[in-house]
DNA sequence: TAGGTGATCTTG
DNA sequence: AAGATCACCTAT
């Protein structure tokens, strides 16, 4: 049977440890009159404090970031390079500025009505690879900025945890910015999983 | 690999 | 009021 995720789920005070969880389990909209969904495959954890690449780090408070200091299970979507939508999970409890970035998802209902938002324009496989692009196929903007998890826009349905060695571990994307804190090794996705964004080279063998 | 893109925040 | 700063995408 169907289940959402509890909302005890995201008040959890571990916003490391929920990026992680998350992967497989499955992201809904019904937006526009259309049900889509993915799996999601890749994450990435944005902490409130001590870490320089979230917005909100150590108390800094903008009308943008505002529903990160809500509690948990909302969705903070805010734009990127001025074009692109970009969808997180608020997590933690009052205050605690905690968010989880979705980065891509395995696409699974209605696949066509996503490609038709995409333009047409690309192979299923580059769908939904990308924090931008599982937005736009998905339908999320930022009007739903602050909308529930819990409501009939967009939800999240619990799965069986992707076992630890299944999910790879490398430092975020696109934080070069925050310093040390880009060293964090925050971003998540399931092993050889052909919808994830990118898949970093490590010919580096000494 | 390079350049477009415009909302958001700072006055760098 | 204006310039700097981007949690990215697409095409060469």
């Amino acid at each position: 049977m169907k289940k959402l995720l509890n909302p005890e789920y995201y008040l959890q005070n571990n916003v490391v440890s929920i990026a992680q969880s998350l992967l497989g389990k499955c992201l809904h909209t019904f937006i526009d009159g259309k049900h889509t969904a993915g799996i999601i495959v890749e994450t990435e954890a944005y902490r409130g404090f001590n870490d320089a690449a979230c917005h909100a780090n150590n108390g800094k408070r903008t009308p943008r970031n505002e529903i990160m200091y809500g509690i948990g299970g909302f969705a903070y979507v805010y734009i990127c390079y001025g074009i692109h939508p970009l969808f997180n999970v608020v997590t933690n409890g009052l205050n605690h500025a905690d968010a989880v970035l979705i980065r891509a998802i395995e696409p699974t209902i209605n696949v066509e009505i996503m490609q038709l938002r995409r333009g047409n324009n690309t192979t299923v496989k580059q769908l939904t690879a990308g924090p931008g692009k599982l937005t736009q196929a998905l339908g999320i903007n930022k009007t739903h900025n602050g909308i529930c998890l819990e409501g009939d826009k967009i939800w999240i349905e619990d799965a069986d945890v992707i076992p630890f060695k299944k999910i790879i571990t490398e430092v975020r994307v696109g934080v070069n910015g925050a310093g040390k804190d880009a060293l964090k090794p925050w971003r998540f996705f399931i092993k050889d999983n052909k919808f994830v964004s990118k898949t970093v080279q490590k010919n580096k063998s000494v």
